[in-house]
DNA sequence: ACCTGAACACCGTTCAAGT
DNA sequence: ACCTGAACACCGTTCAAGT
């Protein structure tokens, strides 16, 4: 495809980033990757140490893209509203990799940045540091997870691809029976696609913090108002 | 290894099930399958349509092991709790396989059910339609990220492993900056494993609950305490 | 109806060898 | 230092054939 020219491990990570977005992470191979530089397959291995080493390099591609916003000494919650945004914005554009970062996040420089600060926001908020620990990880995964949840995407395949597999599921949905399950035929159009995107991402993030904040009230914080038991 | 007796998809579901849990997804393989049966790759066409085909079977599988709990009249939120944890029960002994659920929730009977009845919970507190929809996907994606990213478990592996994969992340996270990462540091041994699993899930479960009282409360409810904006 | 045998195109990975 | 060629063990899948 492209010239011999120089080859090195971030190009390389490019192509695959790449072919991962077009065609899902099955398409990440070490041959496909050498073809497209017109080099053989071995070729990789002078800038990989094996296969999974290719994965760890592009979840932490992915993961560099994470803009964090400047710390301040505003309300906890909002900062944290702006951490989870700086990872949403970077996890977004790159579905089909984010479940990379699951088992990744702890194991690269960018994730572990977002790590500190989560946890930083988190002990300001009252947190003890192992309830810290534990919800700092769920945070974090939950976003992956909406992220690879987003209705109204097909694993690999091209735009209309994706809108026939959205179209079918609505239709699977819409069928079944009425009786049996009343709320998800009734809700069928909004499973299987978003009306708005910006919305899902929204709802998830406001899910997100409004769960920390309710977990301070009840759990770490005597003084504030806390919702019925 | 087993005599080649009556083979069928039920038999051959539960050996991929025991592969995975043993070895991870990886080994889920026709051959090994068969293999394991006794018989040639080729007979496995007989009772899955293809490899995928495998692996939907397989997350059904795991997601029938649901037990929803009869609805009754108390409390939306306490209820959710009951769903929560129910899915949270059958997905825990197969954290392996847990990821598969994440692309095939609605896709088979039992993760229909379980969405019939978070939606029917959500509507109950108040969302609309939409949103419940967005917010029932997010929960229980949710919930398999919390199997996912369980601390201290290794991708595939035996008992052995997996403790040397967990000291081994811990002295990674120690032998940080605790200039740079201070927070991370602090916290290494929580991150790389629980001190108790049980308290784990009881707070993830904590923050999704929490966050759907704290939506609905900021959202679609005015009469009732509402957290600090 | 259920299973086999041979074949195909594709993997990751190794090793010794080239320049 | 960087890439090649040949080989190995493993994939999923097809097709025609057996009983």
């Amino acid at each position: 495809m492209s010239a011999p020219g120089r080859l090195n491990q971030d190009i390389l990570v490019g192509t695959a980033m790449a072919l991962a977005d077009a065609e899902g992470l099955g398409a990440v191979t070490l041959r496909r990757l050498a073809q497209h530089h017109g080099v053989t397959p071995m070729a990789m291995y002078r800038h990989f140490r094996d296969k999974e080493d290719i994965l760890d390099a592009l979840a932490e591609r992915v993961l560099a893209d994470v803009v964090l916003p400047e710390p301040d000494h505003g309300p906890w919650d909002e900062q944290l509203h702006g951490v989870i945004t700086a990872l949403l914005d970077a996890l977004r554009p790159h579905p089909n990799i984010a479940g990379l970062v699951h088992t990744r996040m702890l194991s690269c420089e960018p994730g572990l940045a977002m790590a500190e600060r989560t946890l930083d926001l988190l002990e300001q908020a009252g947190f003890p540091v192992e309830a810290a620990a534990d919800s700092a990880s769920q945070i974090l995964h939950s976003l992956v997870a909406l992220v690879i949840a987003e209705p109204g995407r097909a694993p690999g395949a091209d735009a209309e691809a994706r809108d026939d597999a959205t179209r079918a599921t609505k239709a699977a949905l819409s069928a079944l029976s009425p009786r049996r399950y009343p709320h998800v035929v009734a809700a069928a159009d909004a499973l299987a696609a978003c009306s708005s995107l910006e919305r899902y991402y929204e709802r998830g993030v406001d899910l997100v913090v409004s769960g920390v904040r309710g977990v301070r009230a009840t759990r770490y914080e005597c003084e504030e108002v806390s919702p019925r038991v």
